[in-house]
RNA sequence: GCAUGCGUAGCUCAGCUGGAUAGAGCAUCGGUCUUCGAAACCGAAUGUCGUUGGUUCGAAUCCAACCGCGUGCGCCA
């Protein structure tokens, strides 16, 4: 029997999950005599249909604190409890498992309040700022595959934040300022290479001869083995220690000449910026990244900022003195933190320092993110710890700002070492992104030539924008749809999949959706514009459900920085509504009260997947 | 050596603050298109959750040890 309730009798309430907790939580707090913060019922979506909607499993650890019966305990709680409105049936099972039947009513109430263009996201009410450290590019640097996932993790983030209300600093803290760049503009200068029609290809070049051709680091070899540093440096100063005086020279006086502002340097230093950034910027816009010029802030911008930090850090006693080297150091652990050089340069670490300080004190923010490699943990510890000892991370209120590394695991070859620049023919972003969008196309171009598809006869322009949307989509799901934190394999065949748990599974289910709902504009011309919702088959209920769990998702997203568990949810929704849409007829339903419900629930469901994928960065095409 | 991360189906991976019979996708086998889009759906098969011990009413999940793989470790960024 269908429940159903209007809109206008409905309640605000968008979120059954929480009546429920409210619920049991004031019966535990009556039954047991604890203070109600105490009193969780430990809500949770049910495992398995049969069991019904939520269950709720205070019962076993409570009874167990208390020295009761579990099933006695669920009984009496169950026995206080004021469900009414709210479930249809709430039975004890096992050893003191709650199942809770949703009322049919509640979920449609629900789902109405849930209608609106918020999507049940209420906009928190932060003072402060997120910065979200990410992209991360160095000059002259070509963009590997690697750096897809610093951009497009620390977009989806970023998206998340503002998705939640809160002001957001995308912060591309670019390598742009010391050794490496000095040797490639000191290489490009001795060939007499002309700046203004530098590619980003010549660019690397250079950087990476210059790379080569310029180390040598004796000093630094006896130092390594002096101090045990692992075998992975050790053999990198091996590999390097070949004579290279001279360009070494070289670069060190053009960085010397470029710090110290010479015009000539300067203008040509920044034309390799501007090449490199070119490339940066096209790669972010085919990506779908938010990230443009004014996001760039790279370590030049701190060059100001390096003396007075390591000044500081003197001045407070917590950076010391150590054979002519400035460190910091830390009471749990050996290795300290190097901030200034025996020759008084400053180092990267010196300049997180000053980032940081002014992401939380100059940009004003109490959650500072760093979407960096996972390689460099122990760095971004040692950053962090040194900022709080010395009180950077307080805000002029008192507040302390979280900060907080992602570490993103590494893109590895077939051979399971990480795809590195060094190890010649890399896969390029762009060369990835190309072929994802060809392959895109293509399948798109196959699927339009049937006249019955819905893509027949759409213009080329549109089926190649389509088909690089679904390349694209492919891309980033693969991507962002496991824990971040892991190292993958790169396999481009399954990167560009476009069947099963992917991108374009998402994009054709709101297609599907899309489609629906516009084969049935002509009827919708005259119904009531906010038709009353039922929600009476399992279908319906679960895909109503899934819906109202979007705004926890979206929270918890945030909370624990990972964009995976949108994807899994966006995949359970996409799946949900394909059971839906299987069992459940829209456009041919015969009862109208029911045909206008079910395509408000296409209309809810196609709102939330493209609010969604948005999130993600992934563009959600009416058609494919 | 010290630190740190990871071992779940043939492959790639989920598994949220411990909860009922450990789940997806790919691959394999079988079924569903004159019927709202088959990029879909339904079904079959597939596991000593690295090993051992501990905590617990209950452990893939927490703790310890061990085994295996990876990563990092002062004058590079």
């Amino acid at each position: 029997m269908p429940a159903a309730v209007s809109a206008s009798t409905s309640p605000p309430s968008v979120d059954p999950t929480a009546a429920l907790d409210s619920a049991l939580r004031t019966a535990i707090a009556a039954v047991t005599g604890l203070p109600v913060g105490e009193s969780d019922p430990h809500i949770r979506p049910s495992g398995n249909p049969q069991f019904g909607d939520f269950q709720a499993n205070f019962a076993m650890a409570l009874a167990k604190k208390l020295g009761a019966n579990p099933r006695q305990l669920a009984t009496d709680v169950l026995a206080r409890a004021e469900l009414t409105g709210i479930a249809d049936k709430a039975e004890i099972a096992g050893p003191g498992f709650v199942n809770i039947h949703l009322a049919s009513s509640a979920l449609a109430a629900a789902l109405d309040a849930f209608d609106s263009p918020a999507l049940g996201i209420t906009p928190t009410t932060a003072t402060y700022a997120v910065t979200v450290d990410l992209c991360g590019v160095n000059v002259a640097k070509q963009m590997h595959v690697g750096h897809l996932r610093a951009t497009i993790i620390g977009d989806t983030i970023a998206r998340v934040h503002e998705r939640l209300g809160r002001k957001v600093w995308r912060e591309n803290h670019l390598g742009d300022w010391g050794l490496p760049i000095a040797m490639t503009l000191a290489a490009l200068r001795r060939a007499g290479t002309n700046l203004d029609s530098l590619t980003l290809d010549d660019l690397n070049r250079a950087y990476r001869a210059a790379q080569m051709e310029g180390r040598d680091d004796a000093a630094g070899m006896i130092a390594a083995q002096a101090t045990r540093v692992g075998p992975h440096r050790i053999a990198e100063l091996e590999a390097q220690n070949t004579g290279a005086a001279l360009a070494q020279e070289d670069a060190r006086a053009t960085l010397v000449r470029l710090q110290s502002g010479d015009a000539q340097l300067v203008t040509e230093w920044q034309k390799i910026i501007d090449c490199t950034m070119k490339e940066v910027f096209e790669s972010a816009a085919v990506l779908g990244v938010q990230l443009t010029d004014e996001h760039s802030r790279g370590e030049s911008f701190f060059r100001e900022r390096l003396g007075p930090a390591v000044e500081a850090f003197a001045k407070s006693g917590l950076g010391v003195e150590d054979d002519g080297a400035i460190v910091v150091r830390y009471p749990d652990r050996e290795r300290p933190m190097l901030i200034r050089k025996r020759d008084g340069g400053f180092l990267y670490a010196t300049t997180d320092l000053a980032a940081c300080k002014f992401r939380v004190q100059d940009l004003k923010s109490d959650r500072v993110v760093y979407v960096v490699d996972a390689r460099q943990r122990d760095h971004f510890k040692d950053v962090f710890d040194a900022i709080r000892m010395i009180g950077w991370n307080k805000l002029p209120d008192g507040t302390e700002a979280e900060l907080i590394h992602v570490p993103f695991g590494s893109v590895l070859g077939a051979d399971k070492k990480p795809l590195k620049t060094r190890s010649g023919e890399n896969f390029t972003l762009k060369a990835l992104l190309d072929e994802a969008i060809e392959r895109g196309i293509r399948e798109v171009r196959a699927r339009a030539s049937d006249p019955n598809a819905p893509t027949a006869g759409m213009s080329d322009a549109d089926l190649a924008a389509i088909g690089s949307a679904v390349g694209i989509a492919a891309v980033k799901y693969a991507d962002l749809g496991s824990d971040v934190t892991r190292d993958y394999v790169f396999d481009l065949d399954r990167m560009v999949s476009f069947e099963g748990d992917t991108g374009p599974y998402l994009q054709y289910a709101h297609a599907r959706m899309a489609s629906i709902l516009g084969k049935a504009l002509d009827a919708a011309a005259h119904a009531p514009p906010r038709p009353t919702i039922s929600v009476a088959e399992p279908a319906e209920r679960q895909l109503a459900l899934t819906l109202l769990r979007y705004p926890q998702i979206v929270r918890e997203v945030a909370q624990h920085l990972d964009p995976s568990r949108l994807c899994a949810y966006l995949h359970g929704l996409a799946t949900s509504y394909n059971g839906f849409y299987q069992q459940c007829p829209v456009l041919k339903c015969e009862d109208q009260a029911l045909r206008a419900s079910r395509l408000r629930l296409c209309a809810i469901s196609k709102h939330v997947m493209k609010d969604g994928l948005g999130l993600l960065g992934i563009t959600a095409p009416e058609r494919m």
